[in-house]
DNA sequence: GTCTATAACGAGATAGAC
DNA sequence: GTCTATCTCGTTATAGAC
C-alpha cells in the first residue's frame, strides 16, 4: 500500500523535475516570453494536456523555475559563505558577490529570469519571495557579524530616508542600523546591475576591456570590494574596504566613522 | 521635381517614425521577444510586405528602436546635465542619475530593450555602441570636471587590473586616471542596476519598503550619493561625497585622499 | 484516485498561390 | 496586395488505463 504510494510519489516527483528540465532547456533556446507548454510536452513525448496534471497552468510552470533559480542562487551563496564562514567579514562579502557573478555566468538565463527584465503578461506570485531573499539574506549574515565585531561604519540617512529606512530594516534586519540596512539593499540593487552588465555584453560598449575574460574578474572583484565599502564593511586592520581597492573608498564618514586613523 | 522628391522622403520619414511608433507600443504590450512585423503592419492598416521597404528585416527594426532608446536616454542625461551645468560635480551627477532613473520610470519597456535582459535570438550590431555610450559618457564628463578641479579622489588600482584599467582608459577617457575611468564604468553598471531593480518591482521583496514612491525617489538620491563616493568624486566643501549619506561613505582612501580634515 | 490520450475551442502566426 | 490553407499556442472536456 504505501508502498504503491512511495512508487507514485516518486514518479510524479521525477516526471515534475524532467518537465522543468525540459522547460529550462527551452528558456535558453528561446527566452522566457516564448516558453510553451507544448513544445514541452512534445519532446518529453508526452501530450499538452498530460502536463497539466503537474502544473496548472503555463504561468505556474514559469513561477515553479524562478523558485528554483532563486533557491538555487541563494544555495549557491550560502555554501560561498559557509567555504569561507571563518574569515574576515569583507573576504566573506566578496567572496558571496563571486558566487553569484558565478551562478549568472553559469546559468544565464535562468539569472534573466529572476533578474532580468520582467515577462510581459507575467508577474511572480508574492509566494515566490522569501526565495527571492535568500541570496541577499547571505550578504546581510556577513555584514551583521561584521556589526557584532564593531567593523561597520554607519553613515547616517539623510532625512527623508529615516521613516523609510526604518521600516524597512524593521522588516528585514532588525537588529542592524537602519542605514546600514538601506545600504545593504542598494549594494544587492548595484551588485545585480554588475552581474547583469557582464551577463548582457554591455561592457562590449566601452572599449576593448569586454571580451578579455582575464579583465572581467579582477574587474567584478574590485567593483564588489567597493560595494563593501558602500555599506561600511571595514577591512581586517580596521581601515575602510576600499583602502586600497575601487571607489567606495574615499569617503569617510563625518562623525561617527572617525575612528581609523 | 525636386519638391515631390522632399515629398517622397517626408512621406518616408512619417511612415517609418508611425512603423517605429506603433512597434514600441507592441514592445510594452508583449516585449521584445514577440515583436511582430505582421502585427505592426496589421495595426498600420498596411500590409506585412509593404514593411519591408522601410525595415529589411524584424531585426533591424528591433536595432532601430534600439538606437532610438540609447539616443532617448543619452538625451535625457545631456538635458539633465546641461539644466545644472554651472554647479558643483556631485549636484551634477545626482541630476544625470535622477534623468536617467527618470527617464527608466517614463519608459520602462524602453528601458528594458537597452538594459535589460538580451532578446533571443538577436545580438545588437556594433553600429549601436555610440549611441550607447551617450548616457554614461555624460557621467564621464561631469567626472572631468570634478578631475580638473582637485575635486577627485582616486583610489589606486589592484594589481591584476592595471592592465586592463589602462586599456579601458585609454579607449574611452585618456585625460582621465585608469582608476577613475574603471569605477565609472563600475558606477554605471550599478546605476543600472538600481534602476532596474525598480523598474522589474524587484524592491517589494523587501519588506513594505517597496511600494510607497516616497521612498524610493530619497532612496536612490541616496544611492547614487554613494556611487559618486565610489568614483572618488567629493563633496562641494572638500570632503567625500557620501560624507552626510550613503553608504560609499564611511571609506577615506589610504594616502591620496588624506587631504580633508 | 491518478494519470494519459483524444479531440476540440478560439486565437494568432506563417507560407504560398493567386 | 489579398486569400486561404496550414501551422502553433494555451486551455478545456471527455474517455479510458492503471
Amino acid at each position: 500500500m504505501s508502498t504503491t504510494q512511495n512508487a507514485r510519489i516518486r514518479a510524479r516527483g521525477e516526471v515534475t523535475a524532467a518537465i522543468k528540465d525540459e522547460a529550462r532547456r527551452q528558456l535558453a533556446a528561446e527566452g522566457a516570453a516564448r516558453l510553451s507548454l507544448r513544445a514541452v510536452a512534445r519532446e518529453l513525448g508526452m501530450v499538452s494536456s498530460a502536463l497539466y496534471r503537474y502544473f496548472p497552468s503555463r504561468d505556474a510552470l514559469l513561477t515553479a523555475l524562478i523558485a528554483d533559480a532563486h533557491d538555487s542562487l541563494g544555495e549557491a551563496a550560502e555554501a560561498a559563505q559557509d567555504a569561507v564562514a571563518g574569515e574576515a567579514p569583507l573576504r566573506r562579502w566578496t567572496a558571496v558577490c563571486e558566487a553569484v557573478r558565478g551562478w549568472g555566468l553559469a546559468r544565464p538565463h535562468e539569472y534573466a529570469l529572476v533578474h532580468g527584465s520582467p515577462v510581459p503578461g507575467y508577474t511572480a506570485p508574492r509566494s515566490t519571495a522569501p526565495a527571492a531573499a535568500r541570496a541577499p539574506l547571505v550578504l546581510i549574515g556577513v555584514v551583521r557579524d561584521a556589526h557584532r565585531q564593531g567593523a561597520l561604519v554607519s553613515p547616517p540617512l539623510p532625512a527623508g530616508l529615516r521613516a523609510g529606512g526604518g521600516r524597512l530594516a524593521a522588516g528585514l534586519a532588525p537588529d542592524l542600523p537602519p542605514e546600514t540596512v538601506v545600504a545593504l539593499v542598494a549594494a544587492w540593487a548595484q551588485l545585480c546591475g554588475l552581474v547583469g552588465f557582464e551577463l548582457s555584453g554591455q561592457f562590449g560598449q566601452f572599449g576593448q576591456f569586454q571580451q578579455v575574460a582575464e579583465d572581467r574578474a579582477p574587474f567584478f572583484r574590485h567593483a564588489v570590494t567597493g560595494l563593501a565599502a558602500g555599506v561600511g564593511l571595514l577591512r581586517e586592520s580596521g581601515r575602510p574596504a576600499g583602502t586600497r581597492a575601487l571607489g567606495g573608498a574615499g569617503a569617510q564618514a563625518g562623525s561617527p566613522a572617525r575612528r581609523p586613523t
